[in-house]
RNA sequence: AGCGGGAUGGGAUAGCCAGGAGAUUCCGGCGGGCUCAUAACCCGCAGAUCGGUAGUUCAAAUCUACCUCCCGCUACCA
């Protein structure tokens, strides 16, 4: 990599973040792969050699455990996926130069010689590790696979995390009782060897790396963390069948998935030159140092000039990967670091993360089936805010970007002009561009090229949209309408008005590709809107008859339909409270998050609901407890304490000090006078220092308090 | 708990890294203009003490510290 501005003189490649061949693809997808791919087209423009690849991700467990339940085989389950996936880019005018997967013959190889450079380097070692194991099934269960008991809280808990109770991370072995989610099976643990790779050895090289690491600043700042805190080493093999084989251990250990994920961007480049010839596109000149020390060495301080760009585009929840695992791996094996990672913010709906499993999504395919321009949709997702922020969808705000900016300002430039260059002069006036306008179209190729080396999407494509401001301002400052018809000044305003036109549809080719192929085609425009460079806003278009709207209105009665239609669909996700673990794991992708908005809720998150429980307590049992109506006389904050509150109350008899961990989560000074629910005769415990005698029933994370509904006084039974 | 990101006129967003005339753009509201154009387009007005507090500075939305609230990440899930 270096760090000149783009254009360089050395070819780039950008990627995306790989689809996991385990499901369908909906919008939060969508705007990694159209935002890398407006991010390649855009670095076309100014002139950069660049390339577009990516592949779909084969491997690991949830493809595994997925064609099982299918009854399929794994490869068949993840191609029949694949195959989707490149039938569905083109459709998004997502443009791959190569598009291949993690399961080819190329990654492969390619990631078995990797491992091996790994191995030889000396940075890759054995060790015994304990594997939870479905002794029925003999087969391996990757943490999530895993239930059982928190050993620290009690609580019901993942293999990995005590997800419900104290959140604490557990490590395999750790959990009591664990029996398999897929089965039901109790599991035991085995030990098993498994391959590490030595990744804390590279903490130097790492916190050097991403000091000079480009793009968005949480793909820079995130992984410092991990860095201070000690690296540890990389556990880089699994127990399965599917999955690319370890070398030397092919019977027994595939390779984490992981691994060769990454090295598909290397294997889909290498596949781009083989198709096109070295001399079109050198995928070594991208990914292998060019300069090497005297003893033939790899010299990456001494080449970093020469070596090519590689830009990632990836979803956030990613970020570790790719700025941690994946440039240890390419720094031991002797690859070019990557120069640039920009990280995407998730896309949500009414501001909550999307879910595959609940069906809570716009899927790419219903999308294009209400009719909707691919290139409408790619506006809004590269558009829509920062490139490292979350983005909410909603039909309505997309209507009214496509209604204001693209109709209203883009649209109706291009039309009014053109109509008006078509009717009186057949196109464009045969006159030179202003020198007003011809500073404006520079101004805004400027603010375009700057952008782009910000990795500012958003800035890029304000470019063209200014631009067209500009000249709907322009066309109504000068009002040709009101000049002699085919007359000299006409002409003038005229020509201008078709050259800033063409502009923006060079600015606008990366985000809407389609659109500006078409608006050049109206312009009678040379040149391939896709291959041109920025120089092309600056020469004159040609000969060309009255044209067409570029863009139509999305009436507000559609709108209604839609956003509709989703709110429905949204309150079907809400009542699905049966995503399991297995679906949540599916879940898990670079473009969804799983959150619930709880002030909104009174039922708090609804997907994490636990299961009722079997074992059933006697009646005997429940009278144990003494259940007494209270009410709360005074509560004070416990200093230092995050949650905890102090709290007096009247329980009739006597008034009894209880501490809860209700601090943050109630007004504590609306609390006086509201009547509770207290178990009375629970244990004495000391907290912080404040002896709490009793408990306070509430419920859930919110710790929404139980109260009576009736006038029963303080100190009355609960039975 | 630690870390990352965020909190900007009624709604949505930009600016913050490289501090400087009380702040961008879109939607909405109000008034005007124009009629080439897709109820579009152009001009003007109203509206935010830029999450809170305290600092640094001649000057802070922008830097520093602390705080509050949202979202996310935390490695043998992908």
């Amino acid at each position: 990599m270096s760090s000149d501005e783009y254009p360089t003189d050395e070819p780039a490649v950008v990627t995306c973040g790989l689809p996991y061949a385990n499901g369908d693809l909906h919008i939060g997808h969508l705007r990694g792969y159209t935002a890398a791919d407006a991010y390649n087209r855009a670095l076309g423009k100014l002139g950069q050699q660049t390339a577009y690849v990516c592949g779909s991700d084969m491997h690991g467990t949830p493809i595994a455990v997925g064609a099982e339940q299918d009854g399929v085989d794994p490869e068949d389950f993840a191609m029949a996926y694949h195959e989707q996936y490149e039938e569905t880019f083109p459709k998004f005018n997502v443009d791959f130069d190569n598009y291949g997967h993690t399961h080819d013959a190329t990654n492969t190889e390619l990631t078995q010689s990797i491992v091996a450079t790994l191995e030889e380097e000396g940075y890759v070692y054995e060790k015994e590790i304990k594997v939870a194991w479905d002794p029925e099934e003999d087969q391996p269960l990757p943490d999530r696979y895993v239930r059982g008991t928190c050993p620290y809280c009690g609580e019901t808990a993942r293999g990995d995390e005590c997800d419900d109770g104290c959140g604490r991370h557990l490590e395999p072995g750790e959990i009591e009782d664990p029996e398999s989610t897929i089965t039901g099976n109790r599991a035991e643990y085995r030990d098993r060897e498994h391959r590490f790779f030595a990744v804390s050895e590279l903490s130097d090289y790492l916190t050097e790396f991403l000091d000079g690491l480009e793009g968005t600043s949480n793909a820079r700042n995130q992984p410092r963390e991990w860095i201070e805190n000690g690296l540890q080493d990389w556990c880089i093999t699994r127990d399965m069948d599917w999955g690319i084989d370890y070398p030397g251990a092919e019977d027994e250990l595939v390779l984490y998935v992981w691994v060769d994920a990454p090295i598909e961007y290397i294997s889909s480049t290498k596949q781009y030159t083989e198709r096109v010839g070295a001399d079109a596109y050198d995928w070594e000149q991208v990914w292998k140092p060019q300069a090497t020390t005297e003893d033939g060495e790899p010299d990456a301080a001494a080449s970093a000039s020469e070596n090519g760009e590689i830009i990632h585009v990836i979803g956030r929840d990613i970020i570790q990967h790719h700025t941690i695992f994946w440039p240890a791996m390419l720094e031991v094996a002797g690859y070019t670091a990557p120069r640039a990672v920009c990280a995407t913010g998730f896309v949500t709906i009414n501001g909550k993360g999307l879910s595959t499993s609940r069906n809570r999504a716009i899927w790419a395919h219903e999308y294009l089936d209400e009719g909707f321009h691919p290139d409408l949709l790619r506006y809004y997702l590269t558009t829509m805010g920062g490139f490292q922020q979350d983005l909410d969808f909603s039909w309505e705000r997309f209507a009214e970007r496509v209604n204001g900016e693209l109709v209203g300002t883009v649209g109706n430039f291009f039309y009014r002009s053109l109509l008006f260059a078509a009717r009186n002069f057949e196109g464009t006036p045969a006159v030179d561009v202003s020198d007003d306008v011809a500073a404006r179209i520079d101004e805004a190729v400027d603010e375009f090229s700057t952008a782009v080396n910000e990795y500012d999407l958003r800035g890029a494509s304000e470019a063209g949209v200014r631009l067209a401001r500009f000249g709907n301002e322009y066309i109504q400052g000068h009002e040709p309408w009101k000049l002699e018809d085919g007359g000299d000044e006409q002409a003038q305003v005229i020509r201008d008005c078709v050259q800033v036109a063409k502009a923006v549809a060079v600015l606008m080719e990366p985000f809407m590709p389609e659109k500006a192929e078409r608006a050049f085609a109206q312009l009678g425009a040379d040149g391939d809107v896709h291959a041109v460079t920025l120089d092309a806003a600056r020469e004159a278009p040609g000969a060309f008859p009255e044209p067409d709207e570029l863009f139509e209105q999305v009436e507000d009665e559609r709108v209604e339909e839609l956003e509709a239609k989703l709110a429905e669909k949204v309150a079907d996700a809400e009542d699905d409270a049966d995503a399991t673990d297995v679906d949540d794991a599916e879940d898990a992708d670079a473009a969804e998050t799983e959150s619930d908005d709880s002030t909104e809720d009174d039922e708090g998150d609804v997907s994490d609901i636990e299961p009722l429980t079997e074992d059933r307590i006697s009646f005997d049992d429940f009278q144990a407890m003494d259940l007494r109506v209270g009410r709360v006389e005074a509560a004070e904050p416990i200093e230092g304490a995050d949650k905890l509150a102090k709290l007096d109350v009247d329980l009739g008899a006597e008034t009894r000090t209880v501490v809860a961990g209700i601090k943050q989560l109630h007004d504590l000074e609306e609390l006086p006078g509201t009547k509770v629910v207290v178990v009375a005769n629970m244990e004495k415990n000391e907290l912080f220092g404040v002896e709490s005698n009793g408990m306070v029933l509430a419920a859930g994370e919110d710790a929404d308090l139980l109260t009576t509904h009736g006038d029963s006084e303080p100190g009355t039974k609960v039975r």
